[in-house]
DNA sequence: AATACGGGGAA
DNA sequence: TTCCCAGTATT
């Protein structure tokens, strides 16, 4: 069918994009593990997993997972904190306590089986409109469009969509465009393909356009508008916060406690932390800080200048000193209290933590 | 509608 | 540095 520019845009006019995709889709199409599997567990897992997350850096994590815990019985069986342990790295870490979370649902529930359609995912945690989408359509190919980064970017490139994608008000532009969009006979195939090309063809920086299929029916290609789109308004600036870890010690035990909820690194293991609005911490301070805890320090041994390091979120940056405290004797109820408790080095590898303190840990072999 | 929530890789 | 990644939950 010949396209026209001035034709109403009904569903049959677009017919065009999903036949170009789906004859590009296997002739690019990378081998991945997910990719050879029905079983909406290890899709599903595959899923969370790889929410803002490049193949890359996910895919790891997918083969420790699905080996770990074949079954949605085995990670329903799991400790959370083992669940968090293997999770350590990835980021995000709502992602692995509403997985879990979800997976015990679906064991006690739903008799260890997932829901079987879209609306059925959309009520688990963890389970947004992308991934009951994706999961829909690759494991029971259901016509829904999956809707992430790469099909914002294709969709708006290809149809010349203006709207900012970081709004969430321009989403139903694009989903009502990806719904036409969808064939009723390859929606998985179509939903694979789509994001395929988005990661591999038409990518945020230098996309391929010279030898691009849609070339000739891109409005961004035709109209030099490949740079302009999409569209996306700039977060704001992330703030900067001063963590002093106070690495408590005593023989060969390290005092951690497990962070609580409404901050980053929920659920992960860290010292004790003193945050202060400025990097510095005088010694006064830090020895105040101390005994509030209910510690005595070893005269003598506070004295090496504190290791410092930065670590960048998307939303704000942590500037951290380590300051190491040998202490006279274990530390009081006052500690406990806190949440504090005494580990020696084997416990604390087996402990779930943010990057920053696995960084430290590993400089000063802890 | 905004904001919080990680970490890594590419330009 | 800046941007983005097979987004979701909360406010």
């Amino acid at each position: 069918m010949a396209f026209s520019p001035t034709a109403p845009t009904t569903p049959d006019s677009y017919s065009w994009f999903a036949e170009a995709l789906l004859a590009w889709y296997p002739r690019h199409r990378r081998d991945l593990p997910w990719r050879h599997t029905r079983d909406p567990y290890l899709i599903w897992l595959s899923e969370v997993i790889l929410q803002q997350t490049r193949v890359k850096q996910g895919l790891p994590y997918y083969l420790t997972f699905s080996s770990h815990y074949p079954t949605v019985q085995d990670l329903a069986a799991a400790l959370p904190d083992e669940v968090l342990r293997h999770w350590q790295g990835l980021g995000y870490y709502s992602r692995a306590r509403n997985m879990h979370h979800t997976a015990q649902q679906v064991v006690t529930e739903f008799g260890g089986r997932f829901p079987d359609s879209y609306a059925g995912l959309l009520l688990l945690k963890g389970v947004g409109q992308y991934t009951a989408a994706a999961v829909a359509s690759f494991a029971y190919d259901e016509q829904v469009a999956v809707l992430d980064g790469n099909v914002f970017r294709v969709l708006a490139r290809v149809f010349g969509l203006h709207h900012d994608i970081a709004a969430p008000a321009s989403r139903k532009q694009f989903q009502q465009l990806a719904d036409q969009l969808i064939p009723a006979d390859h929606p998985a195939e179509f939903n694979q393909a789509i994001m395929e090309f988005g990661a591999l063809q038409c990518t945020p920086a230098k996309p391929d356009c010279m030898f691009c299929p849609m070339q000739s029916r891109c409005f961004a290609f035709q109209h030099g508008l490949v740079a302009e789109l999409p569209v996306k308004s700039k977060a704001k600036a992330a703030r900067t916060r001063y963590f002093h870890y106070l690495v408590l010690r005593h023989a060969d035990r390290v005092y951690l406690r497990k962070r609580g909820p409404k901050d980053i690194w929920e659920g992960l293991y860290d010292f004790a932390l003193h945050e202060t609005d400025s990097a510095e911490l005088t010694g006064v301070e830090l020895l105040a800080a101390v005994e509030r805890l209910g510690g005595r320090m070893v005269t003598g041994r506070a004295e090496e200048p504190a290791v410092t390091a930065r670590h960048i979120l998307s939303h704000q940056k942590v500037e951290a000193r380590f300051h190491e405290v040998w202490l006279a004797g274990p530390l009081s109820a006052a500690a406990t209290s806190a949440g504090l408790a005494a580990y020696r080095s084997e416990e604390v590898e087996q402990l779930p933590k943010s990057i920053l303190i696995t960084n430290y840990i590993s400089k000063k072999q802890i």
